[in-house]
DNA sequence: TATGCTGTACTAGGTACATAACACAGAGGA
DNA sequence: TCCTCTGTGTTATGTACCTAGTACAGCATA
């Protein structure tokens, strides 16, 4: 897995890692009892500061996603894959039709949109074939 | 024109000013060489403060979107309107396509992401029919 | 000229977020 | 046991953003 941080995506950076590690779980790139990369590790790989990392971890143990085995790391819950799909599903949902709402008040016409969008979705295809 | 602000958008409440004028000009609500709302007066209808206003109106300002009157108000410049549909369209365009990346990366297969698209652009359509 | 509007400038305080550098408790392996 | 890993907690610093209140400069109109 490898993980990205948007420094300036308007999200937090802690609510950034809180984002893609349910996504993780959601897509089974960790499964349940398995563990969350360390909090250090992860830190090192985005060249943030530990603290962050484990900000963001407080909150998904908070949401019942992972919890902490103290001296071994934080495992992902039992149930907790079920759960961060239905999130997943949520979140990409809420912010897609966020955009196309702001599109859509924005006077630019639906017609356009559904051109844009489909040109979009098109090269997005065509990446995932070539990689 | 009425006014509108998403206390918890991720984005700056004067950064969401800055758009929303913007796209005000873009879609002719504002024109070149007419007012944009006072501070105070755009403040009071946001209920913040109109400090905030001030700071978005700088930066529109320092793009050379407005002119400052000082006694009379921020005057619309020349040859915004066409500077602000473009811009209207590249930021929309950018919030969709990171919006699309994100569900992309996130594992959700393009079949599905398409119709759930294709589901909230008919929902769309069918509000501005009826508004 | 006087009044009331405009934007501008300044200081101050509060909150959220990120960083930094620690110290600590518990698990596990040598 | 000892060492090293894990997460946790604390305190401090810095920055960005927003709020609050006040004062000022300039234009417009009565």
């Amino acid at each position: 897995m490898h993980w990205h941080i948007e420094p300036s995506n308007g999200l937090a950076i802690y609510d950034q890692i809180v984002r893609q590690i349910k996504f993780a779980i959601a897509g089974g790139t960790i499964r349940e009892g398995e563990l969350a990369p360390g909090v250090r590790e992860l830190a090192r790989e985005l060249t943030i500061n530990p603290n962050t990392v484990a900000r963001a971890y407080q909150q998904l143990q908070f949401e019942e996603i992972l919890e902490t085995a103290r001296g071994t790391g934080m495992v992902v819950k039992k149930a907790a894959t079920a759960r961060c799909r239905k999130e997943r599903r949520e979140l990409i949902q809420e912010r897609l039709n966020s955009a196309l709402l702001e599109a859509r008040k924005s006077g630019i016409a639906t017609s356009e949109l559904r051109t844009l969008l489909d040109k979009e979705l098109k090269r997005l295809e065509k990446e995932e074939a070539s990689a």
